[in-house]
DNA sequence: ATGCGTTATACACGCAAAAGTATAGCGCGA
DNA sequence: TCGCGCTATACTTTTGCGTGTATAACGCAT
């Protein structure tokens, strides 16, 4: 069976999705960038929808994952919270972990050889 | 974070979905029916998907995942085929093993304790 | 030879989810 | 006090996919 590849993906749930590899690279941005706006045009997606996005995350976490700011000589901007801080790093060591075991597994299980 | 739980999705692909869960479960009850309609019934889906979708999987696959017969008494029927049967068997072996793997995984990064 | 139940396949439809559009409010700095 | 750029949110549009419908072929049994 050549050719054939694992894929996956994994998402923290509570009643829907509450955090994955997309909300984690738009934080990522936020945290670069400091604004929503900013981080979702980089990631070519529109910023309703990335705002509709956080908003469904934070209400299924149960906590915030942005220090907004609006209004200002800038406009304004957002910021992450120490919360959002500690769920990407605890949801990155996890997901980089299982990745490292599955394709290990999947090697064994569908590996040419 | 309580109520927190992990979900995921995992499939073969190549260029496109070629195995996963659902096709798992197609051929499982085709193995027991005898027929890709009834099966498709049992699950409360249509024959045409059900029909698209073994098709599908076949060309990504590159063999054939069911003999077929058209015609005859009980108006025909399908069976799945050995390679079909190897497949299933990985796919379900693997499928377990990495199960326990992220569920062991993800209690240690989130766990309540 | 006729009917029945299955496989085979094309085509049209509906609906929900995703994406875009529009509009309002905010607050600092010029 | 005016404008700019961001957040906030409702509303509209689109699109992809699941689903149903229709039609044909097949072959065994009666």
């Amino acid at each position: 069976m050549p050719g054939l590849k694992l894929k996956y993906k994994i998402w923290i749930d509570n009643g829907g999705k509450a955090f994955g590899d997309g909300p984690m690279e738009i934080l990522t941005r936020i945290e670069t960038t400091g604004s929503l706006k900013k981080a979702a045009e980089e990631m070519g997606m529109s910023y309703s929808q990335a705002w509709h996005l956080i908003k469904s995350l934070e209400k299924r976490l149960g906590f915030k994952l942005l220090e907004r700011r609006v209004g200002g000589r800038a406009g304004g901007g957002s910021r992450i919270t120490e919360d959002a801080v500690l769920l990407m790093e605890r949801f990155a060591a996890f997901r980089d972990r299982t990745d490292r075991m599955m394709q290990e597994y999947f090697e064994e299980y569908f590996g040419e050889k």
